[in-house]
DNA sequence: TCTGGGGTCCTAGGACCC
DNA sequence: TCTGGGGTCCTAGGACCC
């Protein structure tokens, strides 16, 4: 029996968070709409006054004052210039009259769950990759699906049935949820992650091995999941901007530069070789909360502010992993400073708790550590080395 | 008027152990 | 030219991703 070709989906939803509130408000499609900043921005429902028809009144990004980023823009406002973290103020400064809405997280992890039900129900073997894509492998779906007396099913048979399969899976997703999403196909996630976005919104994308050298050779290097802002400027420093210029690199000269590890993985990835298995399990290693402050706070000015802030966070992340069922070994804290510098700290317990008081003990130890004479921004609190915890009902007999 | 919140993974040094 | 060498745990910071 030949072995089957490997045929990996990455499905991406298309501004997720926008368009689920375009669910809710569907008034507002056709507009420039973002997502972000603080809470207090909800619209209002008022009545209209002549008619006494009930009509809602939406913040415009000109409105907001204070700190935060965008977390997602519809097309229409992206038109604009507006984009996911980008500053509230910059953002405003380019669409004044975008309509401003906050996040319900609640609402998108409840739309993730219908998405990520729909595409289960057709191919199982799925990789979260947090709330708004995942990874697929379709290689055994698409297996059952060509004909069994096929002997030797090649590469463009297995992407031809796989483009049917992806067809499925996007109306699946669509019937169950009213959004869309974008599908790319490929031989491997690397390549399948670039190749959803290649049409987006609405795409449904096959990048082959054969492929690789038009679709992804010109595109830049920072198309590449894991090449960030830093990698990308060192590259550039060599003369590297696009993916080919990178695959046409000397290998050696890679490894001089970035470490023998990340010198290949560099190499391999422009060539679109990726041999990473789909994970469908896998457990948490950190739970955390933080928290940024409306202004900046000092440790001594404002300490009865900044304790009960610091106590709440405690509280929430106590909270967090007693639903979960998990108890951490290792509680640590974080701050940022007014110029924008963060500094951690953390200690391992010689037992496992989810108890809000060791927590925020522990965390007070960790914060002692610090130099806190500058003002703060940010203060977190984080539970790692997780340990599966029975609930105490389950555990009492 | 700069720059959210929740994560993962990697690196690197020191402690400690065999 | 010598100063042994692994392995694991803990801690801090940073890059990156959604």
């Amino acid at each position: 029996m030949p072995a089957l070709p490997r045929v990996i989906a990455h499905l991406d939803m298309d501004a997720f968070y926008a368009s689920v509130e375009l669910l809710r408000y569907p008034e507002l499609r056709g507009q420039p709409v973002v997502i972000g900043g603080r809470s207090r921005f909800q619209p209002v429902e008022t009545r209209d006054a002549a008619s006494g028809a009930p009509t809602r009144q939406f913040f415009r990004l000109r409105d907001y004052r204070g700190r935060g980023v965008i977390t997602t823009a519809t097309y229409e406002a992206r038109a604009l210039g507006v984009h996911s973290a980008m500053g509230m103020m910059k953002a405003a400064a380019k669409a004044p009259d975008a309509v401003l809405l906050p996040a319900d997280f609640e609402q998108y992890r409840k739309y993730s769950r219908l998405f990520k039900q729909a595409v289960r129900a057709i191919a199982p073997r799925i990789e979260d990759r947090g709330i708004d894509e995942i990874y697929i492998d379709l290689t055994e779906v698409v297996g059952a699906r060509l004909d069994p007396a096929e002997t030797a099913p090649d590469e463009a048979e297995a992407f031809w049935c796989a483009r049917e399969v992806a067809q499925e899976l996007k109306d699946a997703v669509r019937a169950a949820t009213g959004l869309n999403c974008s599908v790319g196909l490929a031989p491997n996630k690397l390549v399948a992650k670039i190749a959803s976005e290649l049409d987006k919104p609405d795409g449904l994308t096959v990048v082959s091995a054969h492929d690789v050298p038009i679709r992804l050779w010109p595109l830049p290097v920072r198309r590449i999941n894991g090449i960030g802002p830093k990698a990308a400027e060192r590259l550039a420093r060599l003369g590297i901007a696009t993916i080919g210029e990178l695959a046409a690199a000397d290998p050696r000269a890679l490894r001089a530069r970035f470490g023998a590890s990340t010198g290949d993985w560099l190499h391999a990835a422009a060539h679109g070789r990726d041999e990473r298995p789909i994970v469908t399990d896998s457990e948490p290693k950190s739970i955390s909360r933080e928290t940024t402050f409306e202004r900046d706070l000092h440790a001594v000015r404002d300490r009865a502010e900044l304790s009960r802030l610091f106590t709440a966070l405690a509280e929430r992340v106590a909270a967090d992993l007693q639903r979960k069922s998990y108890a951490a070994r290792t509680i640590g804290v974080k701050l940022r400073f007014e110029d924008f510098r963060a500094v951690t700290r953390d200690l391992t317990l010689a037992e496992p708790t989810a108890d809000a008081a060791a927590i925020r003990r522990a965390a007070g130890l960790c914060l002692k550590r610090i130099d806190l004479s500058r003002r703060i921004r940010l203060l977190g609190v984080r539970a790692s080395a997780l340990v599966a915890h029975e609930a105490e009902a389950d555990r009492a007999f």
